[in-house]
DNA sequence: GTGAAAGCGCTAACAG
DNA sequence: CTGTTAGCGCTTTCAC
């Protein structure tokens, strides 16, 4: 637009060019009538400070980054991770910081945007995807001095601030949900387990069965890869051990289980009930219902930003562990309701 | 990482900070040795340029924003946003640009967010996503002076660059393509037609119809919303006329009114057969497996990006329309297949 | 409280 | 071909 620079502006409003700085950046030592003016001649105007000089002089660029690793670039077929930028773009607007979405699809992609976003100045801070195991991106940018904040538990969590839900509890929780309706034998079609989420969310599995006294049956427990078409293919696998019940890590993946089950002419809840992860919106259109753990994905991103300016406000230590919520939200294919509708007759 | 400048590299390297500085920017009059050894300092010592103070010198912020109007930011549940973003975050890396995001979700964040990002200076162009035709953004950001690419055919499209699909075309191949199936009562689910693209693909309905001496019927003409449950709910509005073929103006919406269709206790294709429009990658997995139009999404993004650095470089006129193709893949929703087996028995 | 002045780290004439 | 020099538009001491 305009082409305004800071000397333009004091020159109008009859002050100096420090002055008009100090408004803007809302700093004290102003005289309120001066502010005033300053502010009116800014509003007439239009002006809005050049950012690439405020980055020079201030060594802050007013952009964060969010980084997805190459491990999770592919998972942009999972709604989960719109809903997530969604939410950070959001907090982003109302931090008034621009948001800079780096996507690395190529180990090629990566040795050229990790010096790049790594440099001192460009990034006040990044958001980065906890990614898998052996990815080197996520250790690598953990080790930087910018102030980082990771989505979902990373792998080394020492002096790592990171924000997640609670994984294991919520599954947990889940799984015992299918228990308590008398089912026995619960199966789980879990995430990559080169992934903490992956890990967690088997973990709640594996201790609500063995809390409950029922055993561990291999045969139970599919990895999978939190796609429609994975959750089909562990699912068919699946079938063999007769399971009356599965706990799918991610809505998408007890989408394509579903589908297998029909596939296979049988019924939900009826012969198997079904707990998804995520509460996706399309959970609820699904046939039937989907039972899932709700996650707050456009909050936790919104809250991860949150959390991510107040360490670039306030340094980086102590480092910052948040967990938030989940719920268990009840709807038609763990069979609950049907069951209440049971008893109740009886 | 390193607080190193081009002085330093300079020194190091035994020349002038604007040798170093034509070897970064890899201008010619530099000699064969120089140039080497430069690059030679530069790689041992990881030295990358300070971007803010190079931005501010050559005026240029090496980013280019991805901006998604009101209208479409709710569009983030259709699988078309993620895909597209993706193929534009993977031509930024190869351009080696930044990608900045801008998601516009309520009024307010407009009115800041236009301001912010029509600053000169601040973005070397930017990709817009075609919008309503109430959206004010659009047009205003079309006017500036920034090298602008339209995501989507606009409304205005005087002296603006553009890349879309031909979509009359297309949904006119999709509709014929029903229409030799047999079926007479052939309906539609639009999209919203206050945009360009529930206008086209319904335009293309509208004339197969016509050219094939169907009669139109305005209760086999639903209206929605590119969602899952509005497809639905368009469908279950559209049973009322008894069709026996839709076309869906996407995948998403195509969903949906299976979904009812099946509710209503009718067979795909046998009593209604289906084109959608996207092919994304849920399409091959639907039951039964959607036959839709397929788009280059991700190409799509990425000739966007490429245009836009076009347009940068060599400036914006003449401005640039760039279509490109679709292709019609035929699976089992549409009939095709299953009558083709039937005229063999015959 | 306010202004003058010195950079921030780079690019881009302009000499040579 | 290469170096010198003058900014780009802001922030930030340091005087006053």
């Amino acid at each position: 637009m305009s082409n305004l620079t800071l000397e333009d502006i004091a020159k109008r409003a009859g002050v100096s060019r420090s002055t008009v700085s100090r408004v803007i950046n809302s700093q004290q030592y102003v005289r309120q009538d001066v502010r005033e003016r300053v502010l009116r001649v800014i509003e007439e105007t239009g002006f809005h400070p050049n950012i690439a000089a405020r980055a020079l002089a201030s060594q802050r660029s007013w952009m964060i980054g969010l980084v997805l690793p190459r491990s999770v670039s592919s998972f942009f077929g999972d709604p989960y991770f719109p809903r997530l930028t969604q939410g950070i773009a959001q907090a982003c607007n109302r931090h008034n910081i621009t948001l800079g979405l780096f996507l690395v699809s190529t180990p090629e992609d990566e040795n050229k945007l990790f010096p790049r976003i790594s440099r001192k100045g460009f990034l006040d801070g990044m958001l980065v995807q906890s990614g898998e195991m052996n990815d080197q991106l996520n250790e690598r940018l953990v080790n930087l001095t910018v102030p980082i904040v990771v989505l979902g538990r990373p792998f080394q969590t020492n002096e790592v601030s990171y924000i997640d839900v609670d994984n294991v509890k919520a599954s947990f929780d889940a799984v015992t949900h299918l228990i308590r309706q008398g089912r026995r034998n619960v199966g789980t079609i879990t995430g990559p387990t080169s992934s903490t989420v992956g890990l967690d969310r088997k973990e709640g599995y594996l201790r609500a069965m063995l809390e409950h006294g029922l055993e561990l049956n291999s045969s139970l427990i599919m990895e999978s890869d939190f796609t429609e078409a994975g959750g089909y293919l562990a699912m068919q696998e699946l079938l063999v051990a007769k399971p009356d019940a599965i706990f799918a890590a991610s809505d998408i993946m007890a989408l394509g289980a579903m589908r297998a089950v029909h596939d296979a002419g049988l019924r939900v809840p009826e012969d198997i009930a079904f707990v998804g992860f995520d509460d996706l919106p399309f959970a609820s259109l699904s046939q039937p219902a989907l039972t899932t753990v709700h996650q707050p994905i456009s909050k936790f991103g919104e809250k991860a930003v949150d959390i991510l300016m107040e360490l670039i406000e306030n340094g980086t230590k102590p480092s910052r562990r948040i967990i938030m919520d989940t719920e268990l939200v009840i709807r038609d294919s763990c069979g609950a309701k049907q069951k209440m509708e049971m008893d109740k007759e009886t």
